[in-house]
DNA sequence: GTCTATACCTTGATAGAC
DNA sequence: GTCTATCAAGGTATAGAC
């Protein structure tokens, strides 16, 4: 499945990149298990315990495949940024002005936040919890992220297209919008995550451009 | 201090509602304490060790105040929401029209949760933290918030000031845009929250005007 | 209301058999 | 690579003196 389709439309029926591949090996499966129960409960109040019997292992079989909780969150954390920045380049190189790619990254990214709202939550809510060394390699790819969508509304009001006073604060805007949708949303919730993407990708070409 | 004065302009140098009062009796000690560890390290990776330290006391003396942890938590997530409230409340009763009123309560929330960023760590993130009861006194709460918001851009859009598809999911837009703020600002941050303020009023403003 | 001392439990992680 | 058994540390909360 590329992602060029559902970047410029935003409400393809396809999944978007998963962040991870799905119980493929034993380590997959306890990152499965660990993502449910971070995201539910918090990385702290889960025990190696909770994941391991959820993956169908012993508390020890746990340290075969990580050498600490520490780790398996690191993993979990890496994988969902990636996956997210990724999709973020393919999704602005797809796009041919300032305001498609604005409401192809920002939709998407909407959209993410609500289809993998677990594994969302563990990267947004938990990333401070994770070792100095782990968390500093992890800012990077933040800033990747980041710079995104700065380069797109730079782009745009040089361009004209867009009437922006201070490009890094309103970045910081538009991308808090959809973040914070991994917190409301869940399983319960009517809104498809493809509508949510395609309405949050119209918030944000509105937040910006010259009337 | 009234909110009335920083209500309008948004960019008062007074400091908002607080939400608590500050050191006046151990009780309120140990909240202070407790909001700086629980914003720091999250509810469950804070020992009550941790908070009788911070606040001056042996690890017993927490329990003369608060029968458990999580009634600390809950002590600290209630005075967060109602102060929260009070503010919103204030700000739409000050506003005479819908555009003031959605400038002066976005703009007040977000500077709120600058301004008392551990506070609104606490409020945002540890609520799915507390015990069911409590934690549906506290949803009540949090439907009174949106409400205020909500009510604002149904009587701007029934005016013909405001061009709006979807009230709630507006709504939500906007309250998460301000939400988030607490997620990225510390006492690092160089702008102040009067600044964040009065921008993610004109922010929400912009999303929601006709043009 | 605060302390010291401690009960009792759960935790992350390891040892060693299979 | 998975298990059973277990350790050492640290957790929340209580008892009882002052």
């Amino acid at each position: 499945m590329s992602l060029a389709t559902s970047a410029g439309a935003g409400n393809s029926p396809e999944r978007l990149h998963s962040p991870r591949v799905l119980g493929t090996t034993t380590a997959d499966r306890l990152k499965e298990a660990a993502i449910i129960e971070f995201a539910e409960r918090g990385f702290h109040a889960t025990t190696t315990r909770d994941i391991a019997a959820r993956a169908g292992l012993s508390p020890a079989g746990v340290y075969v495949h990580f050498p600490s909780k520490e780790d398996l969150l690191y993993a979990i954390t890496l994988t969902g940024h990636e996956a997210a920045l990724e999709m973020l380049q393919e999704a602005a190189a797809d796009s041919p002005t300032p305001t498609d790619a604005l409401r192809a990254t920002v939709g998407n990214f909407a959209r993410w936040h609500a289809e993998w709202f677990r594994d969302a939550r563990v990267v947004q809510y938990e990333f401070p919890h994770l070792s100095h060394d782990h968390r500093e390699h992890i800012l990077d790819l933040r800033k990747q992220i980041n710079a995104v969508v700065a380069d797109i509304l730079e782009a745009g009001r040089v361009a004209g297209d867009f009437d922006i006073e201070d490009v890094p604060a309103t970045t910081l805007a538009v991308l808090s919008m959809a973040v914070d949708v991994c917190r409301w949303y869940d399983s319960e919730i009517r809104r498809s995550p493809e509508s949510i993407g395609s309405s949050y990708g119209e918030l944000a070409v509105r937040l910006v451009s010259r009337r």
